[in-house]
DNA sequence: CCTAATGTGTCACTCAGTGCCAACTAGGTA
DNA sequence: TACCTAGTTGGCACTGAGTGACACATTAGG
């Protein structure tokens, strides 16, 4: 049986971590020397003395070495979310759970706005990024259907869906004009101004 | 000079038309029984007697081969909001353009449910498509900006971009229920819940 | 008819990603 | 100790998308 979720770490599992650890670095001091598609997988196992073949058993694609973690912070958002008082409205929760995201994150500004304007710069990359973000939708709509009271309307998936694809759009529209602005305008003024207009 | 805009239209101009008419035929029949993963470059050339390379010299990846009118509905999105009368508020100018997009569709609902399903079902796809809507937002920003009343601040632009992308992101929600329904629910209707469900 | 531009197929290449196999290693058992 | 099993690793060969170079054909236009 494979039970184990975490509690004596085996060997096994902690060299695993630290060689997981060890590509990441790696890998994204090269992205952000050369560029992530000028990067091949080649060039980051022979730089940590491994194979390519392994790096494919640890990432299964390379944009995964940068987006690994995306996955978990739809996770984080959805705890952010249903920890939110059961009545408040939806796009107060959905703006509170979304700080704590950015907030829980472990980069400096300038760290984030590096690896940010990475993730913009690779079309591949940003391809995967909304890949993942789709795939946060899910985990959210649950949650806002039943703010938005529960009805099996089909109509009720639709309001609860817009909703949080509106919310995660309104965050990317900020994300971005603080990447363009190298950090200068406020993220979470630029997310505000985006929602109010959007609410018209 | 290369100046023809389409006007006598001579016989490579044609003859390129009509191979690339034929490519995206025999393509789409290939995609639609296989699915589009499992077909591959190299099949459908031999399908229409041509090598691999020729393919790639009228489509610059698979996924084009598809999306390859993505790109001018965008323009046509676009002559469509500018088309709206300058004072009208911009949800109803961006709802009328969408529609006015939809009704400029050559696809039969049965085909064009066939082919939104298959593009909801490949992850290259969708990416690439996620990345030709993009470029959309850029089209329309600079109209909805006017609408908002031009301001030379920073926020500005925010509340432009916020307002597209929301608008795209409720048309997407739309038509992601309408197929998984399987053209059951209206699409119209499903994108007017998701305005006033966003609009609160 | 001649020539400059354009289109075509072939070949060779890069790179991501996958399946397979043989060698090694950790960890528990007799 | 010796042994067994399961997971890890590197190497190899392969697929499939995409690109560059080249030689050869076709066409447009003077």
């Amino acid at each position: 049986m494979n039970d184990r979720e975490g509690r004596p770490a085996g060997l096994r599992e902690r060299t695993r971590r630290a060689v997981q650890a060890e590509i990441v670095e790696a890998a994204m001091r090269l992205f952000l020397e050369q560029g992530f598609e000028a990067t091949t997988m080649e060039q980051i196992a022979s730089e940590i003395g491994t194979s390519r073949r392994s790096l494919f058993r640890y990432f299964g694609t390379k944009e995964d070495i940068v987006l690994g973690d995306h996955a978990d912070h739809g996770k984080v958002l959805q705890a952010a979310l249903e920890a939110r008082p059961a009545h408040e409205p939806p796009w107060e929760a959905l703006r509170a759970a979304l700080k704590q995201l950015v907030e829980s994150l472990p980069y400096s500004p300038r760290d984030f706005l590096k690896i940010t304007s990475m993730l913009h710069a690779s079309p591949s990359l940003r391809a995967r990024q909304h890949e993942k973000r789709q795939q946060w939708t899910e985990l959210l709509v649950p949650d806002i259907a039943r703010r938005l009271g529960a009805a099996a309307d089909p109509m009720a998936e639709v309001r609860a869906r817009a909703l949080v694809a509106c919310a995660l759009s309104c965050s990317e529209v900020a994300t971005e004009v603080w990447v363009r602005s190298e950090g200068t305008v406020d993220m979470e003024q630029a997310f505000d101004e985006a929602v109010a207009a959007v609410r018209g």
